[in-house]
DNA sequence: CCTGATCCTGACTGATCAGTCAATCGATCG
DNA sequence: CGATCGATTGACTGATCAGTCAGGATCAGG
């Protein structure tokens, strides 16, 4: 594969995140795509055998990365919230970076997981266990209470963040760095509290 | 409008909710729901404008409920923990009284913002804005920390309380009473607590 | 400069499906 | 009885679009 070559497949993704991210994975043509890559229509399926293998790897690309931050994040020596903490500020940075990205990821893959997420639920639950990891090793330590299974108590705090990322998604209010910055430390320290003894 | 025409626009209502639970709205045909409706093709058309129409008249019949539900426990004399004790209450209720119609709700247009609940984002914000109220009173009353704006808390709270439920829906393991109640109570004194002074 | 491989093109096809409509059914009433 | 009107039927249409394919361009190695 030529330098070329590799250029084009990530201009075509890029040019998906876009689409998917302005139109929707299902409203949205391969054409488009094609088009807002500047490439025939014909190089899309040079490059992927699907319009769904490039939402595919979209996600996997992304959620890899995250997953490999939030086991990190587990086997480091830190305080359960600070691991939280990483956690958290992993995702809102991810969004910040890349807002169409996570867009698509959020809406058409995390939050859709009936039509098109359903392949990638073993994935998604990954992320889950990761943070239920986090929160167990803090119950086994006595820094958090035991009332709560982990997992249920991973899902209240993913849930809490993918839900603050949907409101910036939605509401398409402009946010600068402070927000960013005010809402790590708002939901790991309200989370926190609630779960700590 | 005789009654049997009242029941055939109720059945292929309920039939709908079954189809789109099963298939999810983009990937079921309209013949689809006709046929789980035991009705002609057409007759859908007869009582419906559009595929979508259906779609929106499941969601708009059990949201308003639930904003009427907030609002009325917004309204009464309790604490603010009993008060969102009630909301995480009915939303948990609702789907353990009918799972399928959640299932829909949450999937396809809750959580699916983009390619149709766009039409219903000030339908959710409702609920959004409903449950800061809460927060906001207990602010004032001096009862919930300050820091975190009722808007953010609202939003904290309910992604938790639909990532639980989106759990149930995916994961597939039969829960009870028990379970429910558990985790109605988990959810709230999680969160309070972390909202509390 | 030939040859095979890979990259790239875009017109075309085959299938799918939302929505239409002309025709039938059946209840109600004068 | 027969006229009227809403309920009901399902075959049909028109548009859309994912994916194919046959061929042209470009490049690497011999």
């Amino acid at each position: 594969m030529t330098t070329a070559a590799v250029d084009k497949r990530r201009v075509i993704l890029d040019a998906a995140v876009r689409v998917f991210a302005r139109q929707g994975f299902h409203t949205c043509r391969v054409s488009d795509i094609a088009d807002e890559a500047g490439v025939a229509y014909g190089l899309v399926y040079h490059y992927f055998s699907s319009k769904e293998e490039i939402l595919d790897t979209l996600f996997l690309e992304r959620w890899d990365v995250m997953l490999a931050a939030i086991a990190e994040s587990d086997a480091s020596q830190r305080s359960p919230r600070d691991k939280l903490y990483a956690v958290a500020a992993f995702i809102i940075d991810s969004y910040r970076h890349d807002p169409e990205l996570m867009k698509v990821i959020v809406v058409e893959v995390t939050r859709a997981a009936n039509t098109f997420g359903l392949t990638h639920l073993e994935k998604i639950r990954e992320a889950y266990a990761g943070i239920a990891a986090i929160v167990e090793q803090a119950q086994a330590d006595g820094l958090f209470r035991s009332e709560i299974t982990p997992e249920f108590a991973a899902q209240a705090f993913y849930g809490s963040v993918e839900q603050v990322l949907t409101g910036w998604i939605f509401d398409s209010v402009a946010i600068g760095a402070p927000e960013f910055e005010r809402a790590k430390t708002l939901i790991v320290e309200t989370i926190c509290r609630g779960l700590e003894r």
